[in-house]
DNA sequence: TCATTAAATTGTT
DNA sequence: AACAATTTAATGA
């Protein structure tokens, strides 16, 4: 990889909220928001961890996940670069709800509580950016729902894929999804195997292309209409 | 830089 | 769930 990483005050000078801030909130952030290093497989946060920051992805790819009374492991989403969660608990000011670990090694943005909440108070913008976001991924959760209950393997994959390509929640992300067959499995619902029969019928239809270790789009509208 | 080895990922049954 | 094949990453000469 030839990319060269980005400073992290870059990173906040592209996100979509950063950009809705005056000149003063702005200073604040810049100089409260910090950054920390999760390897693959650790923990981005955890569930039952006091929420002290909001969160966001700045390079690697993350899951939310729990896991049942039984150890059953759940995975919610994938969650791509670019994105902020993490206001819902927030918000609420509870304990985390889900575990979050990191999928690759993950650059991770994170905004003290307390900023958050000045920012909510102060910027009616910022305000407006969160309920937008809130309500983006409430769509996003109803789809998975019906996803789930109504649509076959195939089409869940390919909605699953494209649901990282929400430009509200996940703005300007690189058409290449870097997670295993494995990873998109337990994203889908479904077992490894499965997973890899219906990437291969996607791939057929030139919707998608399968690299070693990820996932090339092609297609995201295709993917984001595709049915049976 | 190249060859060897280990680890991760994929395709198939 | 198990297996073989493939790709990448790591190691050391």
């Amino acid at each position: 990889m030839m990319t060269t990483d980005p400073s992290l005050k870059e990173v906040l000078h592209t996100a979509n909220w950063a950009q809705l801030l005056d000149a003063a909130q702005l200073a604040r952030v810049e100089a409260e928001l910090f950054e920390t290093f999760v390897p693959k497989g650790g923990f981005v946060c955890r569930k039952g961890d006091p929420v002290e920051n909001w969160i966001g992805i700045i390079s690697g790819m993350v899951k939310m996940n729990n896991f049942s009374a039984s150890g059953k492991a759940m995975t919610f989403i994938g969650v791509p670069p670019g994105s902020w969660f993490g206001e819902g608990s927030l918000l609420k000011r509870e304990p985390r709800k889900y575990d979050t670990m990191a999928l690759r090694d993950t650059r991770v943005a994170r905004l003290p509580a307390a900023t958050f909440h000045w920012l909510l108070e102060t910027s009616l913008p910022f305000t407006r950016f969160l309920l937008m976001q809130l309500n983006e991924r409430l769509g996003q959760f109803i789809g998975m729902v019906e996803n789930e209950r109504l649509l076959d393997l195939n089409t869940r994959v390919a909605r699953c894929l494209a649901s990282m390509f929400n430009s509200h929640l996940y703005p300007g992300v690189d058409r290449l999804v870097q997670l295993s067959q494995e990873e998109i499995g337990l994203l889908s619902g479904s077992s490894r195997q499965r997973a890899n029969q219906a990437l291969q019928v996607l791939e057929r239809q030139g919707l998608l292309r399968l690299d070693y270790g990820g996932i090339r789009i092609l297609d995201l509208e295709g993917l984001r209409r595709y049915e049976e």
